[in-house]
DNA sequence: TTGTACGCGTTATCAG
DNA sequence: CTGATAACGCGTACAA
């Protein structure tokens, strides 16, 4: 009779493991594992049996036993820049949905759009052993990429295909949407274009699509667009102050993109308030299709991408790797559509 | 010199451990594992030395290991209705941030409004013995409030106080908070009033401010709101199909309450668009003082609850609880505000 | 179909 | 201040 003080004692007692299942059913621990994992090699009697004691019993499997044994861990990491964007929030919802079948958790990881966030970030994350990492965008510092390469780990960025990704890549080309705004604007007839966004190390992404415009612009013949930067994250309240650092900056300005719908519909209402006709005396065009573009009057000319899907698909690449199938490409390419409304 | 297949091989080959770092460091494992979690108890030579191996071998320490032995996850489960709400975002990114301090990881379920979903999302978040659970509102199934009672785990449920919390709650009365609307509504002398809102088991904290709403309502002896219920999780055209059912049930409808600013600004959008004067003829109130709230027009008038607050205050409750300090209370009411603007 | 032996990578415990 | 040893709860491999 052991008598030490075992260390069960000094954890909160009343765990139930395994082994208490089995010895409570007449069976071995490997017949409740079985039970627990659904394995076929068990009598549907002796399944039954083990299920109703794991009921009584109130037994909850260990994951972190779960982990260490099998060598796999059910989670994977997503990593963004913010969470008080509804476009990041909507992938977000897809990934989890997508991998909530196959019972794999969501750890999320908020950036703040610092890199260095980010490496603290993954650093930690990667301690959990996920099976694959989201991240945000093409753009990683050194470190990062060479903590997820060692590591091993499926890495998947999203939001960005202009580049080559650290692994695999789903999003869309910021270049060409930027582009694609740029000849529509150019088309209107504008001929001082502006762009508001974040300031272009924290956002690479809005850097290309404004490198895009720059592009457009330059086919047209247009001088160079002002480029206005704001600290990220952006708010609703930036739309406004975004148009008012153009106005101030070239009152000439006949056109405006902001990098997104949370500025450009705010603009939108701004303007209606102050009298500045849309489209006719300033062209606005945003980024993102969020749900009140299509509500405000103007209704708004803006870029839509899908975040939802671009969720689902990074998921569905991951789980795809997991199960070892061939893969055709390591890069996605999603459509975006330019949907021309009102102010635009 | 065994040379059978030991279960190393069939592992990522790679993965280099405690006890990797400890030989060529020269030390013993459990050295590794005090300077791993900054023990006092080692000489600053021997820390240093050991953390140069660490860096070297680009040693990553395994979560699971340290769960097991430890019996502690640096996990904390967030479980919300919905991702599409900004609420809910920013609560979330309250409880990461705070808790991102101490190296403890969120992971999120998403219930989507669904208490099946909610069921099962505890169960398997369980598995991962999280050192505290978060859930939204005080409405949940026996089962689940048994699973979490039996497993001992600090559970913390936000936006509502208007109940006995399964362990402790932080957030705010829905119900005062729909009573000091139709306060206002009756005072500007509306005579019928409508609450547009989510079905009432979906979302029984959308039904405590109806609840608020009616009191007030009856109190001013005018006849009972009408109440319009939409499915789950509510989005911006929603906000427009509200507007439509509430006039065509009761065309003489001259205030509508929306339970969330989500369909309230689109409401009032559409109200422009049609020529509908708020509030003169309509008047509009909102819940949730979100960004877009103030700029709209007429600017809406809405309930400011803090998210953000509550986020903070539920990471921190949980802290509290697991460093043992004394709990003067297990709930917390914050204040929300009615933010009178122009549409009400 | 079921059971046994062992190891997963780390921390707790206690001896030095 | 450091090290040896024994768990932690489960899955893998193989035997029965």
């Amino acid at each position: 009779m052991k008598t030490s003080k075992s260390r069960k004692d000094s954890r909160s007692a009343g765990t139930v493991t395994m082994n208490d299942v089995a010895e409570h059913a007449g069976v071995s621990a490997q017949t409740v594992s079985r039970v627990v994992s659904n394995s076929p090699l068990v009598t549907e009697k002796t399944r039954r049996r083990v299920q109703e004691v794991i009921k009584n019993l109130r037994y909850i499997p260990n994951d972190a036993a779960r982990s260490l044994a099998s060598a796999t861990s059910r989670v994977v990491a997503v990593v963004i820049p913010t969470l008080s964007s509804s476009a990041f929030s909507a992938e977000i919802k897809s990934v989890i949905d997508t991998l909530e079948a196959q019972r794999i958790s969501v750890i999320i990881g908020n950036t703040e759009y610092s890199q260095e966030r980010e490496e603290a970030i993954v650093q930690s994350l990667l301690e959990r052993r996920p099976m694959g990492v989201i991240l945000t965008g093409l753009q990683h510092s050194a470190h990062v990429r060479s903590l997820l390469q060692q590591s091993g780990v499926p890495v998947i960025e999203t939001w960005d295909t202009d580049g080559d990704p650290i692994d695999m890549a789903v999003g869309f080309s910021n270049l060409t949407a930027g582009y694609d705004v740029g000849k529509l604007l150019c088309a209107r007839g504008a001929k001082r274009i502006a762009f508001v966004g974040g300031a272009r190390e924290q956002d690479s992404r809005a850097q290309s699509r404004y490198l895009g415009l720059c592009r457009a612009v330059e086919e047209a013949g247009l001088p160079d667009a002002l480029r206005v930067e704001l600290q990220m994250p952006m708010s609703a309240s930036d739309g406004v102050k975004g148009l008012d650092l153009v106005l101030q900056q070239e009152p000439m300005t006949d056109a405006i993109f902001f990098s997104a719908d949370t500025m450009a519909i705010p603009a939108i209402l701004e303007c209606n308030r102050r009298g500045i006709r849309v489209p006719e005396q300033l062209a606005i065009c945003g980024f993102g299709d969020y749900e009140l573009a299509g509500l405000v009057t103007p209704s708004l000319t803006t870029v839509r991408t899908k975040p939802d899907e671009m969720g689902t698909a990074a998921a569905r690449m991951l789980l795809a790797r997991l199960n070892g199938e061939e893969e055709t490409s390591n890069k996605i390419v999603l459509t975006h559509q330019l949907v021309r409304r009102g102010s635009a």
